[in-house]
DNA sequence: TATGAATGAGTCTTCATTCAT
DNA sequence: AATGAATGAAGACTCATTCAT
């Protein structure tokens, strides 16, 4: 209605002051879930007023965006954004153990944050594809870098999405669910015979 | 204190109301969201009052969870509800896709409830355990059938559940996401291919 | 609105299930407080069905003033309720003090209705109206009762309406409040003084 | 799980704030009761919103607890609350006299008050407890100031709460009953004599 | 007569958002 | 720029009362 002007912030405590928000929303999000987490706990963790809030974001959900837009690199499939991997035949398999394995030893809030950020994909357009064009950009990622270090085959992307997948359900599995029936590290060892062999087969 | 006693419902009017609430509740809860949905909403789908919903649930919670339990078998996994597979070396790759192509024609209302259900699985301890336990049913009924089918392999169930999980990321991503740049066909494909090999390696 | 017809029982069956609403009802209320009974549990202490109870109630406050009419006797002074008192000089202390323990002897549902009416009385004009009759009618037959024992004094009825004052205040004051630092043995006794020597002045 | 969180005022504003949503909160209670008193109500009488009453009390029955605790000392035997009383035997009728009309012509508020302050004694313990304590700190204020005033007898505060029930059931009965056929000027002479009486009894 | 299922207005409480300072 | 007090719409839940059987 009285449309209250969002400032973009220009001074350097301007800067922080919404930058403190948006780490402090996200990570209650994250945690508590988007409909546990209301405005006051929020400006109470960044150590501002309720008030301010409203001077940075339109309302809670763009706290949210925001958050997405910033921390998403490092929430979804961190294991990738590690500079100048060097994929050989031989190494391959390592490779995809070892980053298996950072996956499962990075905090735990990354899987909180990844079904939460799942759960609001139904019911945020602008979460969904958000979501959407980030897992997108990190299949091409790979991909190119698959394509850089000579591991180029034939529907490399499609591939690659099934390894992502691979990869994204045995760590929520580990990190989340231990069913206690189910063997984790064979399962690891079986999957990453998977990632291998989806990435070799030459048709 | 208060204490508002459930009541078990006796006469056949009543049960039919209980269902019928039980499926409005599901049903929007699935769809919207599970704070997107009132019982105000809920009441007005399935046709009641308001305050009969709480004759029969003690809060909007139980409504969802006896959804769950009502439904849960038609949501996961609802492609392996078939009697009688007969699984050869030879129709093993047509049974899967006949599976796939089953979930994903099947309606959408499975893969929005199984986002849902996993969104809550770590804000409700009920609704975790819930899935967690239907997961692993699943899991052992596969495995089962599959050595009655005389296709024993060792950690049968490590691989069969990285089967599901492949099942589901394609159907999940073919249902939702729709990434125009990759080819569905052969993506399906290559997952078939896949599970033919992870349940056919011999170690 | 639709005015439904109240029913005035004529069989015995239906004066009983009437009475053991009002028992059921009167109950609940002295018990656990007007607000704090609802109806579904009167009729489930009656063993009836929550329906019948509006044919033989206008409403909840119905069943109450019924019980009030019905009981009343047994709860305001009820230790005046013994036939054929009499009081002479000599034995006018013991008298009282027999009442007394009586009173106090006596299950202490008494005294939780007596303060549930009590505070119903300002919300409440008949609950008002009926108490205030009772006590009057009490005050009077006792006043009647002293003048035929020969206790005739100026303004019986405002002592004695006093002396009823100072035994509900003593009896309160020990089945409830249980101040530590009084001791109540002791006060009987003033309180039994103060009855004679009010009861005994000649003014 | 929410855990609203309960604000202590700081500002000036707030503090008159919390003030009205108190004396609005607890005038309504004493006036209607606790149960014919909404928050609505409790709100639009103090002129605020209803969602700031949340912010500074945990729920209804936490105004009713405070205002309980601010105007406790008005509402209990105001008449003792005055400074410097000097007792002698001429002037002991006198000053009984003096408070006993003092309370009457007491706004009514005290005597429905100390109705519904009663009535949710058994409800609620707090309440219980409250109400208790300053019955007996009254008593002793009470007993120390006829010490003081070189009134001592033995078991003094047993017949100072006597005295103190004496007073509060007259004027209650003043205030409230009006029963007509009862005299109020000699019951109120009779109540002091009786006061005088226990007060100045040697044993 | 009796049952118990159903109604829906009413209540408490929360919280995103705005406003006065 | 910032504070935190205030708003009020919306939601969960209760219960006296009525209705269909």
């Amino acid at each position: 209605m009285s449309e209250t002007e969002i400032r973009e912030p220009i001074q350097k405590r301007s800067i922080e002051t919404k930058d403190k928000i948006i780490k402090a929303g996200f990570d209650l999000i994250c945690h508590d879930g988007y409909y546990n987490t209301n405005t006051s706990k929020i400006a109470k963790k960044a150590g501002v007023s309720t008030g301010i809030v409203y001077q940075y974001f339109k309302d809670k959900r763009d706290i949210f965006l925001s958050g997405l837009n910033k921390y998403a690199d490092d929430i979804f499939y961190p294991m990738f954004n590690i500079p100048n991997i060097n994929f050989t035949k031989d190494n391959l398999a390592n490779i995809f153990k070892n980053m298996i394995q950072k996956y499962i030893s990075n905090h735990k809030l990354s899987a909180i944050a990844h079904e939460e950020i799942t759960a609001m994909t139904h019911s945020d357009k602008d979460v969904a594809s958000h979501f959407h064009k980030k897992e997108m950009e990190m299949t091409n990622k790979i991909s190119n870098i698959l394509i850089n270090n000579n591991f180029n085959t034939p529907n490399i992307k499609e591939k690659v999405h099934i390894v992502m997948g691979l990869i994204d359900n045995l760590c929520h599995e580990i990190v989340y669910h231990k069913h206690k029936e189910l063997d984790y590290n064979i399962m690891t060892d079986l999957v990453i015979d998977e990632i291998v062999h989806i990435l070799t087969i030459k048709d």
